[in-house]
DNA sequence: CTTTGGCAAATTGTATACAATAAAGCCGGT
DNA sequence: ACCGGCTTTATTGTATACAATTTGCCAAAG
């Protein structure tokens, strides 16, 4: 069942990503349950929700406003990613098993077709992406590892600079899940870790690059 | 201001803490509220923040139940917290002022005096021990990963393990955290780093052994 | 004896009304 | 013109009522 505090959520958070609210703006109570047909209560509770995914700030006074992501806040993200996701892929190398080995390479091979042809499926691109991470998360076998990361993960903002891609980059991407898919047949959970934690590194800086050429085209619109 | 949300939070905290409801009981929230003197509204909240820290767990029909935490739980969130604090660790001795250290130098002189004695002053040794940790965690700078490792430190089960602490655990953290302070005037991040992910560790070890022998004694009532 | 169907009770989701609190505007004094 | 305190307004916190959904139970059929 989808609950009026879940499509709540969603509005506001593409509300968000989409840039219709901008960093800083005032998120009132009423007006957000006007703009998502609902009342204020599953409003209140998607608040809760965005505020601990960082998407918003409230003040000592719960007002809430949407917070302003510096390169340096999302620079910070990656950081964590690449060091929680690393020790993911390190006790899934040391879990591994035939099964989810398969499922693993199936996704790769998915991702690998989507960017064979010189016009990357981008969409298909993500979703296999996200699987694989996803699926590796799960065979590290930590609830608790995957309640920390999935708030990390879930930040379309940074999605979306896959569109930006290169076919070199897509091209790495994929080799380096083959990289790990070798250090997991290995049991090899220390190669598994330094692979993962370059597979993000990398991903941000392909995220810098991409946003610096964005903020200089801004700037020179304006 | 302390709001009827606050105090249902604390107050449920409080009873899965002590013991009074143990793994598995259900949440019903009338009952809670009745329990809590206030009505569903602050309750529900209260249970997002407890299912966030993951003391609680949510059926797919958002039914609520006390959480039960193996030692295998409790390991793997000491060891993310000695990941993550370990890395707060480095990036508060790259970016130390002399303002904190001054205060983190008081803060260990205070746990110093508190374990002086024969009949040593848990109460102390613990608020100290938690404002050491919280400075160190804002000199590192990261909002993000603040945001991580508060629901990981908050976890009172295992902050009574110091009880159960010998004259030369105590002694032990204090001079770790001396250890610390060395690293940081010397803005040795990756030695902060590796102190900081033992003194974790140290204290898992400390409270696996405290563990055993509880359960064990209990193993013996029953 | 097990299973299945549906009914009844309990539980959660949502809306709305009201109370408490903080922000903003206003006015008079200096 | 500027500042301090007051009043007004806007916003959030809480309680309660009702709707939707789930769970447990019991009876009847296989």
């Amino acid at each position: 069942m989808t609950t009026a505090s879940d499509r709540a959520y969603d509005t506001i958070r593409a509300m968000i990503l989409s840039g219709e609210l901008s960093a800083g703006d005032a998120l009132g109570e009423e007006a957000l349950a006007e703009r998502c047909g609902v009342s204020r209560t599953p409003i209140r509770d998607a608040l809760r929700r965005l505020e601990s995914d960082l998407l918003i700030r409230r003040t000592g006074t719960q007002r809430s406003f949407v917070s302003d992501w510096s390169l340096g806040d999302v620079g910070d993200a990656f950081e964590l990613r690449a060091m929680l996701e690393g020790y993911a892929a390190r006790r899934a190398a040391e879990a591994m098993t035939e099964d989810v080995m398969a499922q693993l390479r199936a996704c790769n091979a998915a991702i690998g077709a989507a960017i064979a042809g010189q016009k990357p499926d981008v969409r298909t691109f993500l979703d296999r992406n996200r699987e694989f991470h996803a699926l590796v998360l799960d065979a590290a076998g930590s609830r608790r590892l995957t309640n920390l990361l999935t708030a990390l993960i879930e930040q379309p903002v940074v999605w979306r600079t896959a569109h930006h891609y290169s076919h070199e980059a897509f091209q790495r991407s994929h080799s380096e899940h083959n990289d790990l898919l070798s250090a997991f047949e290995r049991r090899d959970g220390v190669w598994a870790e330094t692979v993962m934690m370059g597979h993000i590194r990398r991903a941000f800086h392909a995220y810098s690059d991409a946003h610096k050429g964005m903020t200089e085209r801004e700037r020179g619109v304006a």
